[in-house]
DNA sequence: CTGAAAGCGCTAACAC
DNA sequence: GTGTTAGCGCTTTCAG
């Protein structure tokens, strides 16, 4: 900038001055402006975001921290972000916190510190305690979204993942099923709240679930494999599957037709998240349907509002809804019959 | 900073050489070097990125501008990046080009201008001529991956499509396909190559491809519903698909299963780079790998390698290999007897 | 071994 | 209208 200063023979806070302010602002001679600008040009002239930022301007920029790009519902909802961010006058930047703790902290140091404007954390970070707790101390507004609990001394914007489960359970129990098994996760953020909501929906009916119903796996799409061969064991084995997200259920359909069942006629498979894949699995993934651009809107909007009170923190819940597709059908006949007693006879 | 040097008694340059130096290089007291750790400690020091980075110091960052996160193939290439990266104790920043045109480059600014120490670009960004020349001038290293034809100023790290859709149409041809058709993209980048890759491959056979065989659709998974469609009602229509990515691969099984075909019985489908739910899709898909960990390591290396002559930048050029898995069989008896003369048919 | 001082590139008072 | 001056938080000569 010293150099446009020198070629345009004027000051430095002049080029400043003509470079940042709007043209609008007119504080300067049309002639000066020209000449800056033209020099600025010609020395091909880009400024130095980095010392801007030091000096204390926005930098523009929301940081996200996710914990892992490779899942396809953060993909999605990265994308969301980013879209909204941009109607926002806003970049997103991304952090990927998959690989080590002492990463994840690096990231955060320099995401922080007056580079972003504000910081996302997307998933469940309860495992990375030094990260939270740095980002506490944090200058700029953090919001956390789909960290499943409640999180102290940041905005939130989740999902009701109890109503998401409870809606899906109905859809499946409405269609005769009563012997519905769930196929969760490492039980972390939404995968944690999505087990206990399944838990809780059948404490309040007649139908008693036995503990071998509660299946984990990891959550990648060749995951749940041996989870069902597991359930398929059982004495009575279930005649659906909730699959805790969209990436169990559709490992669920492979894992259920390399197994010879039919999907939906012999087992009914219904998913969580609703990815642009659960469309086009065989059969589509029947699933509950994430509100991710509300979601986002919601964050940006908490993460761009000016930070009163810290001790303020705003929680804001979204509801999501179901989608019915082709991976769920009423149990199979001689299951249908004998489902009303099977339950009851567990208790 | 210069709150610790005055509670430890000491001057700010003292406070910067312990908290940075290695401790093996003991050009302190081990006096004051406690009294400022201790110090630093209490007040919870941490150091701004942004002074140090504009100081000059390197920022162990390495940024990548990736076309579309919400295409899985660039999710898991962004994972193994990130690991890579880790591995040379660097941090990966991400920023997602895809809205507008504006946006992208708002972000090179950000990312580029020492605030990181090199950049990758992910995809073809042929349509961001501005991004393209922005980086040219670039002071930090640039390597573009995946962007399809050689691009000039940059190092370049791509894999061999040509190969790939060789091996894949072997293995069809081997299985006695001879109506294969292509179902493609935007003819961007690779998905451009293999395109033309496979109009070669059958230049050079007395194979010959109707124009109506080579079908684009959206890169999604419910894109290439109609392009299939198309396909089918042909006089007579291919027994074999070559999809130009894993994810058009997927919404064909799907969109063909959905017509009533069988996959691999009725049709065979191919896809292209081996995303982890190919392996996952029913019946799971015959594809071609790419060997991203490996391009990975080669593009870290290259960005991390000392800038030497500007004008001579590498091209690494890996080799992809097919994996076969259950959506390719050969074709139906009919088809098998028919196709010899059919191919030369047309001729 | 440690302190003083300069300066990275930029913005914002405050003059003139 | 435009120039001067002082830092933002840090690293790095250069003295002591």
């Amino acid at each position: 900038m010293a150099d446009v200063a020198r070629a345009a023979g004027v000051a430095q806070s002049t080029v400043s001055r003509i470079l940042n302010r709007a043209p609008e602002a007119i504080l300067v001679t049309e002639a000066t402006r020209e000449r800056v600008l033209a020099a600025a040009q010609r020395l091909d002239y880009r400024p130095n975001p980095l010392a801007r930022a030091l000096r204390g301007a926005p930098t523009m920029l929301i940081g996200a921290i996710v914990r892992d790009v490779t899942d396809p519902f953060f993909a999605v909802a990265i994308d969301a972000l980013a879209s909204t961010a941009a109607g926002h006058g806003y970049s997103l930047v991304l952090g990927h916190a998959r690989s080590r703790a002492d990463e994840a902290l690096a990231l955060a140091a320099v995401l922080e510190a007056r580079q972003c404007d504000a910081i996302l954390l997307l998933g469940d970070f309860r495992e990375e305690p030094m990260l939270i707790d740095d980002l506490r101390q944090s200058q700029v507004p953090v919001v956390a979204m789909w960290h499943g609990s409640r999180i102290k001394g940041f905005h939130s914007v989740t999902v009701d993942n109890s109503a998401g489960i409870r809606d899906a359970l109905d859809h499946l129990s409405g269609l005769g099923h009563r012997r519905i098994a769930f196929v969760g996760g490492e039980s972390l953020g939404d995968i944690r709240e999505r087990e206990e909501a399944y838990r809780e929906y059948f404490g309040e009916t007649d139908i008693v679930v036995p503990d071998s119903f509660v299946q984990r796996a990891s959550n990648t799409f060749l995951g749940p494999g041996p989870a069902l061969e597991r359930l398929l064991r059982s004495p009575e084995p279930p005649t659906a599957l909730m699959a805790a997200t969209d990436v169990l259920g559709a490992g669920l359909i492979h894992a259920a037709v390399g197994l010879g069942l039919r999907v939906p006629d012999d087992l009914s498979i219904v998913g969580f998240d609703d990815i642009p894949f659960a469309a086009a699995t065989v059969p589509a993934l029947t699933t509950v349907h994430m509100p991710v651009a509300e979601m986002s809107a919601a964050a940006v909007e908490l993460a761009l509002s000016p930070d009163r009170d810290p001790t303020d923190r705003e929680t804001r819940i979204l509801t999501p809804t179901l989608v019915t597709r082709s991976s769920t059908a009423p149990p199979p006949l001689q299951h249908r019959l004998a489902s009303r007693p099977a339950g009851l006879s567990h208790g």
